[in-house]
DNA sequence: GTATTTAGTTGCAACTAACAACAAATTGAG
DNA sequence: CTCAATTTGTTGTTAGTTGCAACTAAATAC
């Protein structure tokens, strides 16, 4: 093996372990709370999804979200019980309801997203522009990656068992 | 605001985003098999120390996975069903249990990691040195953050609720 | 006008994880 | 040495999350 390859190696080994790690810890904010405001993960992003879409019908955000209707759904109450999601009958179709963040729900998405956006900064403000792009370039080709995966059942062979 | 800032917080932006996407999807690999093999993530992840660790115990495991020694207790039950760690008590502290991979969960836990591995180094085959360098380390220091996050109940104010 | 489809909710079961109570072994104090 | 306290690990219970299936209500199709 060249020494090229060698470092190609050491440095996917490198990176295995660190998404690991990443990915690992993050399993514990699902229990928590975004960093001290009332919503766990899973709310989150409905919430996002909700801000950033303006209004959303249950089925599209169950299909934004990967999650079942009847999950979402349950997502859903909780997020209208503490009062960020309003359920609308539409008129023109009485068995749709309109999902729309409000004020409230809108105004705490956008400070979670500032304080995470915040601290994403810090991290990376030292790097050069190249490198910074290099990080995120690779970021998103893991999310894809990891999409890819949990479509197919197997990315690397087919399925054995 | 400089040009140079300006392009700071959209490269923050950007990680954000690419990380939030990233940690989202897996979620879903929780609950489905670390690609076609008979463990769940969890278990996947007890594998990996006590392959790395050589042998344990149980309290060892459980901080090491941040879980509660329970809950350790149960995933390692299922390990030890499934054939991949066997459970031996110690002669000089009989209330301890030596914790140990067998070969055929080695194996399993290799070939996993050697599968994850190759992906990642696909990944990064193109990137220069440097870039790839700088991917690690901004995903390092992700992993770290969160960390931080999940002990501390909050990394960027105090709570204030 | 009835049958089918669609949108959403609810019942239920499976799973995960933590807390608490527990049993067994070890350690310590007198 | 003996009995209390501690440590190690397991089991009972509870809470929470999620998907599938069954359901209601509304809209559409024939």
């Amino acid at each position: 093996m060249s020494q090229q390859d060698l470092q190609l190696q050491q440095d996917a080994t490198a990176l295995y372990e660190a998404v690991n790690q990443l990915v690992r810890l993050y399993q514990f904010r699902d229990r928590d709370l975004i960093c001290c405001h009332d919503v766990s993960v899973t709310q989150c992003y409905a919430l996002e999804f909700l801000a950033e879409h303006g209004s959303l019908r249950l089925q599209q955000l169950a299909e934004l979200m990967l999650l079942d209707k009847s999950t979402s759904s349950r997502v859903v109450d909780s997020l209208v019980k503490k009062g960020y999601v309003t359920r609308i009958a539409e008129t023109d179709d009485r068995r749709a309801v309109a999902l729309t963040a409000t004020d409230t729900g809108v105004a705490l998405y956008q400070q979670i997203r500032a304080e995470l956006i915040a601290q994403e900064q810090q991290l990376i403000a030292h790097l050069s522009p190249e490198m910074r792009q290099a990080s995120i370039e690779v970021i998103r080709a893991l999310g894809v990656q990891v999409k890819q995966r949990s479509t197919n059942s197997c990315a690397v062979r087919p399925c054995s068992d």
